[in-house]
DNA sequence: CGGGAAGTTGAAGAGCGTCAAAAGTAGTGG
DNA sequence: CCACTACTTTTGACGCTCTTCAACTTCCCG
């Protein structure tokens, strides 16, 4: 871990979340400023090192979560050990949604993180004050959907080299929408992450980057980044072969 | 089509949602009884053949369906036509939610099948007096998401007996949450269907049940339906071989 | 500089897909 | 009522992609 990131942008005392720099990313951004103090009173600040976990699957599920630093993913687990990923989260990214009466999934910190855990009783208290909180909420939990079936048909019909093309292009895209380079990506996670989340194998993924990197796709740098050298011809193998 | 579906239960002129068998099942079961002509006001019968179309990927959202009777699936297509079925909707089910500019995926009868038609923003406005629908609403985004999440595991890193044998439970566990026999489902989709929703082909899910009828976990009967002869093997085989 | 984890590369094999054909089922019209 | 046609499902043989198992290399972090 870089010393530069030892101190990550959380909530601090005082005025935890008008400062926030997840905050417009968020829930939180549907709310007025002069609304931020109730809001605030619900926050507790959590801060992870890589490994963590934030939840596991069948617990309980009394708390809502909203990322505002670092990198978080959600895994489901078989009885053997087959894990998959179902998704990584980023700052302004909620989790613990997906709930009946335990959460559906768990969650562990890829790299350092951050993040605010809202009491789910008492910020249901809140969304029926606020209308606009409770819409911004569905329309995560709508975006999230969305993003779950096209997740689905990547799983279900893509070949590894479509997936991992698929997963470069979108991390270059979330990437971009929160203001970072676009062909330039960092690659927080490890070849297991990426293999989990892709329904392959860790071998199966280095091959797959190698030969895009012979192929002169893409370039492997050092500390885990990707440079995305022809976006185009990506794409292409992105959708179809 | 047997003589007797000739007339599926939808909405009639007067008193449509009262009487709707999926009300309760719905959306539409959080409304009192008094505010359910403000619904009605807003809804629009549909009626469709097996293949019928409801939506298809990419159109403007502008409608919401809920299916009131038959069964309907959600797919998404590639380019060279490999499809990926996202899920299939009985009475009840909401569809349409998942949208930013347009719809995210397409939506075809399997059955002859009876859905409303809501006019999203109109859909909206009664949601804003209607907090109590609002909730509903979510809540069944929240438990489509826990799917998507379920049939992430199952599209990434279950084998095709594990997936086969989770989507016959599937089955049978919707069928009894509609009140319907627990151990004697009716399959009505195409084993392409059933294939495109598993991430399989049709050979390989035909294969798989010739297969376990063969071990005695099932029986196939004439009419699509299936016994699940032995529940318990097929649990175990769901989640570990 | 050293130890351990993460990543890469190689060889062999399994599971599922592909291609092909037969068997079963349903709808149509004489 | 039954033959004809078209589609769905099943069954078979073969091949390919991806996994598995294993060894080697690189990268960190102490």
């Amino acid at each position: 871990m870089p010393r530069t990131e030892r101190h990550l942008p959380h909530p601090a005392l005082g005025d935890p979340c008008l400062g926030c720099a997840a905050r417009l990313l968020s829930v939180c951004g549907a709310l007025a400023d002069d609304d931020m103090p109730a809001l605030a009173r619900l926050v507790e600040p959590l801060h992870l090192q890589p490994r963590g976990t934030v939840i596991a699957e069948g617990e309980p599920a009394d708390h809502l979560f909203n990322v505002t630093a670092g990198t978080v993913k959600l895994y489901k687990l078989l009885p053997d050990g087959r894990r998959q990923i179902t998704g990584f989260l980023g700052p302004g990214d909620m989790l613990g949604l997906a709930a009946g009466t335990g959460y559906a999934y768990s969650a562990e910190a890829v790299t350092e993180a951050a993040l605010c855990r809202f009491p789910r009783l008492r910020l249901e208290a809140l969304l029926d004050e606020q209308p606009a909180m409770r819409r911004r909420l569905f329309a995560m939990a709508r975006d999230e959907l969305a993003a779950a079936q096209e997740q689905m048909l990547l799983l279900g019909r893509k070949t590894a080299r479509e997936k991992t093309a698929s997963f470069l292009l979108g991390l270059a895209e979330r990437a971009a929408r929160r203001g970072g380079p676009a062909d330039a990506v960092e690659v927080a996670m490890s070849r297991a992450d990426i293999a989990d989340y892709l329904g392959l194998t860790t071998e199966t993924v280095s091959r797959t980057l190698t030969a895009m990197k012979a192929a002169g796709l893409i370039r492997l740098l050092a500390g885990g980044r990707i440079v995305l050298a022809d976006r185009a011809a990506l794409a292409g193998l992105a959708q179809a072969g």
